[in-house]
RNA sequence: GGAGGCGUGGUGUAGCGGCCUAACAUGCAGCCCUGUCAAGGCUGAGAUCGCGGGUUCGAAUCCCGUCGCUUCCGCCA
């Protein structure tokens, strides 16, 4: 028998036809003299019907099928008889009635349901994936990730964007994210690195002159893995010669737009992408990601707590910090114990303290009524725009801790209200962030991006002076509170490459060891270029609503690092270590050399 | 490295000191059934409760340890 439809395709119109279908058997249904079976394969799914008064020997094999055997079925396509037909089903004004059948191979009864969408434990569905893969979610995940993928390849080969692979076994690049090493066994001692980006090859891709590329790429990172953190990752790569950064928010918001439009069922909330500044989403929403389904801001009241009798407030002034407050729209009748819930939130991301007040009937309820006048807390509400029954939360503290503590408190309020409509997309630019941050235990600067990301043009002078004022041209896209991709104009000039490096604590022997060939690259006439590297996994959870980035990857690893389907990583024996002249650190060995050398 | 959650027939859950000789649903097996589609009906098999130790007259249940999964913090240029 061969192969005529999938089991997705048979409709009214074909009635009378004959067929041959090959699938999975979804579901037996016998009802003694007739049976009827689901035919599953990746199209969909169709009933065939045995009727032992048209072929006797079809029906005794229909008998014995079971489900998730994989079967061949021929016959003829009929209509349903009146109100037989199912509306579920797209093959479902049609059925195949059996006049041949054949049991390509018998299935073990699998370890889960394959045919009913039913939560189960991870594990086992790691370990039978292929399972978990047959599975109508899981499988139009991968579907739709497909789709994504390729209407991104088409949409960038139309504008005229060259796809170019890069190598995966790579040279190890010092800072940013722990890299994977790969052992080489032909120059004994040395190793490779894994690619935590392409973002060298691509650089090196627009010096020699393919102005638009991209690569739907491979990325490696060995940190520990999140929820929509995995080892290794995809990304959109992009770069483009001679353009500024207006061009690259243009192009990649042109993209995402469009994707969005053309594959998604969400509702893009802002068109254009809002835009704001880092410090804004700092100040504002206490994050470099803010979640832009909701308001909720967070709103500096420095200036009436210094006012105010509190010690708390006043040390934290005192010591260069803030006090920032945060409105909670009808929590203000929290019970101690839900209000204890939230300090103890708080105080698990990093804040001394949370001081509230709830805004009850008799007046406000707080600790801080004996610290304020009644004047100051009307003040209080009047600058939160709080009503009454609103809880207002209240953190003091070094800058960076006051945005960590309210930016989780205003996501946890987001959650409780329901503010975080899982039907819109909220994109948004995020701008101007610093280029540096300084690194204390070393004791000089480091990159906040990357080493190769230009300082915006009016911050170039001071670069000198006051390097932790200068500003990149760096943008990250972030959507409803992840980080979906981010990117940079770079650095095109052998000079300003070395500044930098200088001023991150590289000398000029360790920079042209590790980016001499960047270095001389660029003195062989570098076009301005920049690009941009939107994470495919993220952005297809997004549109699919996925929970985790595991419900988008066929193949994920678990929160430790492992392959439960292959039982990867695995030991591996003395005579591979020592063709590679690696050998093994006892335990001990290793936690002591490790304290020896931080 | 740290904090929390979960672990009970194949699967999903209930039980949270003695009523557990562990319940329910589903799946599985057998029988009946010619218009079902989460088919239906009847019958049956199937778990010493992740693992180890402890407390107790008595532990699925409490305590300690451990393993696995997961969420978060650190980490993620």
């Amino acid at each position: 028998m061969e192969r005529t439809h999938t089991c997705g395709q048979l409709r009214a119109a074909d009635a009378g036809r004959e067929a041959t279908l090959m699938g999975w058997v979804n579901r037996r249904r016998s009802l003694g003299g007739l049976i009827f079976i689901d035919l599953r394969d990746r199209e969909g799914i169709t009933q065939v019907v045995f009727n032992p008064s048209i072929s006797a020997a079809a029906h005794s094999l229909a008998e014995e099928m079971r489900p998730e055997y994989v079967v061949a079925v021929h016959g003829v396509v009929r209509l349903r008889p009146e109100g037989a037909s199912n509306a579920n089903l797209a093959t479902g004004e049609v059925e195949l009635e059996a006049t041949q059948a054949e049991v390509l191979n018998p299935a073990k009864t699998p370890p889960f349901y394959i045919n009913e969408d039913a939560e189960i434990d991870e594990p086992l569905r790691l370990r039978y994936r292929y399972l978990d893969l047959r599975r109508a979610k899981v499988k139009n995940n991968i579907l739709f990730r497909h789709r994504v993928v390729k209407y991104i390849r088409d949409w960038l080969d139309k504008r005229g964007f060259v796809e170019i692979e890069t190598p995966i076994l790579v040279k190890e690049t010092p800072g940013g994210a722990r890299e994977f090493l790969v052992p080489s066994r032909i120059q004994q001692g040395s190793f490779y690195a894994l690619p935590q980006s392409p973002q060298q090859f691509k650089q090196i891709l627009m010096v020699a002159g393919f102005d638009k590329y991209f690569q739907i790429a491979r990325c490696f990172r060995d940190e520990d893995l999140r929820a929509d953190r995995q080892p290794e990752f995809t990304q959109l790569d992009m770069e483009m010669s001679f353009v500024d950064q207006e061009n690259v928010l243009q192009i990649t918001e042109s993209l995402l737009t469009d994707l969005v439009e053309s594959l998604g069922t969400h509702r893009l909330l802002a068109k254009p992408f809002p835009r704001l500044t880092y410090d804004e989403a700092m100040a504002k929403y206490g994050s470099d990601k803010p979640d832009l389904r909701f308001g909720l801001e967070i709103v500096d009241i420095s200036d009436l707590a210094g006012a105010s009798e509190f010690k708390v407030f006043q040390a934290a002034l005192a010591t260069g910090g803030q006090v920032k407050a945060l409105r909670a729209p009808g929590l203000g009748h929290y019970s101690r114990r839900e209000l204890d819930e939230l300090v103890q939130f708080a105080q698990n991301r990093g804040a001394k303290g949370l001081m509230t007040v709830e805004l009850a009937e008799g007046g406000p309820k707080s600790p801080l009524t004996k610290f304020m006048t009644a004047g100051q807390m009307d003040r209080l509400a009047q600058l939160l725009n709080a009503q009454r029954g609103d809880l207002i939360l209240i953190v003091a503290d070094r800058p960076d801790v006051v945005a960590e503590a309210l930016g989780q408190l205003r996501l946890e309020v987001g959650r409780r209200l329901n503010f975080m409509d899982p039907n819109l997309l909220a994109f948004a630019w995020v701008l101007q962030m610093p280029l540096l941050e300084w690194n204390d235990q070393e004791g000089h600067w480091q990159s906040k991006h990357h080493q190769f990301t230009m300082p915006m043009d009016e911050d170039l002078h001071l670069l000198d002076t006051a390097p932790q004022r200068v500003r990149a041209k760096q943008y990250d896209v972030v959507c409803n509170g992840t980080e979906v991709g981010g990117g940079s104009i770079r650095i095109h000039r052998r000079e300003l490459q070395e500044k930098i490096f200088r001023l991150i604590g590289m000398s000029d022997e360790e920079a042209r060891g590790m980016f001499g060939h960047m270095l001389e690259a660029f003195e062989y006439g570098t076009p301005p270029h920049g690009g941009i590297a939107p994470g495919i996994d993220r952005l297809v959870m997004l549109l699919s609503g996925a929970e985790n980035i595991r419900e988008v990857i066929p193949f994920p690893k678990t929160q430790s690092g492992v392959d439960l389907l292959t039982g990867a990583p695995s030991p591996v024996t003395r005579r591979r270590l020592a063709d590679l002249g690696l050998t093994l650190l006892p335990e001990a060995a290793r936690t002591a050399w490790q304290s020896d050398n931080p």
